[in-house]
DNA sequence: CGGGGCGTACGCCTTTAGACCTAAATCTAC
DNA sequence: GTAGATTTAGGTCTAAAGGCGTACGCCCCG
């Protein structure tokens, strides 16, 4: 107990944060060195700090957690990062596993069962939600919102905030065909069956904000 | 400082309810007497534990925040309610104020201005997030979701789920022609233009989870 | 330099959505 | 018990959405 674990907390929520922060002092074995709000003060404040463990939230303004996974990894940050969010989405959870998360919780779980995960994780195992590693063994194919070309992403965002496609030609200066050549090609990558599916999947992967 | 604040969390997210606890129990004036997951469990120990202030979520499953609130109020509990959420929309937000809140703050505020809050609210002020005041100010109409029948929301809950009109039909055992009518109350009623505009703003009040 | 993915765009066709109108049965409230 | 809201359902019509095929210029990668 001479070295205690030093953890940084990533989330875009001030309360989260302090929460996090305030139960997770409590454990003798675990000891928060900072905080960030978004991906980028994340990657900024993991190089400095050097924690043994990032928690990091998935869905955040600007850079967000998938970014600053990637940005770790290019400096080869050491550190060992366990998600804690609420997306299930395929889409969003496989990308965050294979950007190299050590461990990937929902945000349900209860706080002593975190404090053991970051335990885990800090001693090296791999920890995944049980419904995670299930996708994982499952899923060997990419996710289909993965696969989404930039221009496409465009469109769905668009589509995302409700627009027709005769607004969304006009907002990217297209013609209406091809917004609807765009968005036939999302709504059969995504597998759903018309542009309000599309638009909630969008939302629910943090596309766009909710 | 002979009596403390006592302060009931209600919160379905765990880690956030010992978040709050942690951070407002080091507070010397403000003592966390219990938490609740949803609705019922908040009256229910609100009615127990009879704390000064109950720190409220309005998102939950089951019985939500406003539910929560009229519940109280029903059963003349003196608790004074502080909604703590991130809903920005009036027809989330307007509801709960008039259930009887005695303050809105958004969930991305700073802790210490949290504490304060429940300082405020404790002393029998009104204290509302700055958006939330001019929202009372300038709207005194009815938020548009509010007059949704039942029967509307239920068919909005459909939409909003990504089904079609006809599919909507077989679920509510109704013909098309019905669900069209009620959809095109809905989008009258919401004020949008289709039936994505509708599915996402059902999404960002929460009548469905996102 | 030849494929392959990408972005753009058109045409034809069918299905779906949604507006506007009417109207009956049911229920609730005063 | 009558007025008003709700739920149900139909008709007609127009506009929007979406499937399917085709095509061409670009750029990158082997």
């Amino acid at each position: 107990m001479a070295e205690p674990i030093r953890v940084l907390v990533v989330d875009d929520h001030p309360v989260v944060r302090q929460g996090l922060r305030a139960f997770l002092d409590l454990q003798a074995d675990i000891t928060v060195v900072g905080e960030a709000a978004d991906g980028d003060a994340a990657v900024a404040a993991a190089e400095e700090l050097r924690p043994d463990v990032v928690l990091l939230d998935l869905r955040m303004p600007g850079t967000d957690g998938v970014d600053a996974l990637r940005g770790l990894r290019e400096r080869h940050n050491p550190a060992r990062v366990l998600v804690i969010t609420s997306f299930t989405e395929p889409a969003i959870v496989l990308p965050a596993v294979r950007a190299g998360a050590a461990g990937y919780v929902y945000k349900d779980v209860d706080p002593p069962a975190l404090a053991a995960a970051i335990r885990s994780v800090h001693a090296g195992h791999v920890l995944l939600h049980p419904d995670v590693a299930r996708l994982l063994a499952a899923g060997e194919a990419e996710p289909d919102g993965a696969r989404l070309t930039p221009r496409e992403r465009e469109v769905l965002a668009e589509v995302a905030r409700g627009r027709s496609n005769r607004e969304v030609a006009r907002a990217l200066r297209l013609s209406e065909k091809t917004v609807k050549t765009h968005v036939s090609a999302i709504l059969t990558k995504l597998g759903v069956q018309d542009r309000t599916q599309a638009a909630l999947y969008a939302v629910r992967t943090g596309l766009v904000d909710a």
